[in-house]
DNA sequence: GTCATTTATCATGC
DNA sequence: GCATGATAAATGAC
C-alpha cells in the first residue's frame, strides 16, 4: 500500500471531476480502493464512537489530520454507519434462537 | 457469558467456511440462467438463501464475487457456463 | 442522507 | 498455490 497519510505535500491524488477542456471524453478513473493504516482507523473510530454523524467542522479538521479528502472522510462515515447496521442486524440474528439470553 | 459469546461471534464473522455444493448448484443454476442481468431481485434473493441455507447477505456477496470474477475472466468460466446451460436446458424441456 | 454496487484486499480452505 | 467467502474503499442511483 504505501500510505496515503506519509508525506504531507503530496500531491494529494485528485481533484476528479473538472474536465476543463472539452475534448477527451476519458470517462474518469475510478479512484483505485487504497486501505487505511491504522492510525487513520483509529483516529476515525475514535470520532465515530462520539459521533455518528460528524459535521463538516470536525470532518475538515480531521482529514487534515489523516491527510485524507473530506470526501474520503465523509464517505468512511456512510460505509462506517453501514456497517454498524450491518452488525446490528447479523447480532439479532445470531442471537435470535438462542437458548441463551 | 454474553461477551464471551459476542467476542466469539465477532470473530467467527470472518472465519470463511465454504458453502455446500447444493447451495452453489442453486446459486450457479440463478446466475447462470440469468446472464444477462444477474441482479436479483430482493425477493429472489430471500428465495434463493432460504433454499440454500444462508443469510441474505452471504447471497449478496456472492453474487457480488460472481459478477466481478465472472466479467473479469469470462474464459475460465466458460466450462462452468456450459454446464449449467445445458442444465438449465434440460429443465426447460420438462 | 441511505443503500446496492463495484473493485481491490483480506483471510481462510484445501 | 489459487479458489472462495467476507470485508474495506469508492461510486452512483435516488
Amino acid at each position: 500500500n504505501t500510505n496515503p497519510g506519509s508525506s504531507a505535500s503530496s500531491s494529494s491524488a485528485a481533484k476528479e471531476g473538472s474536465k476543463s477542456g472539452g475534448s477527451s471524453s476519458a470517462p474518469r478513473t475510478r479512484k483505485k480502493r487504497c486501505p487505511y493504516s491504522k492510525f487513520q482507523i483509529r483516529e476515525l473510530e475514535r470520532e465515530f464512537f462520539f459521533n455518528v454523524y460528524i459535521n463538516k467542522e470536525k470532518r475538515l479538521q480531521l482529514s487534515r489530520m489523516l491527510n485524507l479528502t473530506d470526501r474520503q472522510v465523509k464517505i468512511w462515515f456512510q460505509n462506517r454507519r453501514m456497517k454498524e447496521k450491518k452488525l446490528s442486524r447479523d447480532r439479532l440474528q445470531y442471537f435470535s434462537g438462542n437458548p441463551l439470553l | 457469558a454474553v461477551m464471551i459469546l459476542r467476542s466469539r461471534f465477532l470473530d467467527a464473522r470472518r472465519k470463511r467456511r465454504n458453502f455446500n455444493k447444493q447451495a452453489t448448484e442453486i446459486l450457479n443454476e440463478y446466475f447462470y440462467s440469468h446472464l444477462s442481468n444477474p441482479y436479483p431481485s430482493e425477493e429472489a434473493k430471500e428465495e434463493l438463501a432460504k433454499k440454500c441455507g444462508i443469510t441474505v447477505s452471504q447471497v449478496s456477496n456472492w453474487f457480488g464475487n460472481k459478477r466481478i470474477r465472472y466479467k473479469k475472466n469470462i474464459g475460465k468460466f466458460q466450462e462452468e457456463a456450459n454446464i449449467y446451460a445445458a442444465k438449465t436446458a434440460v429443465t426447460a424441456t420438462n
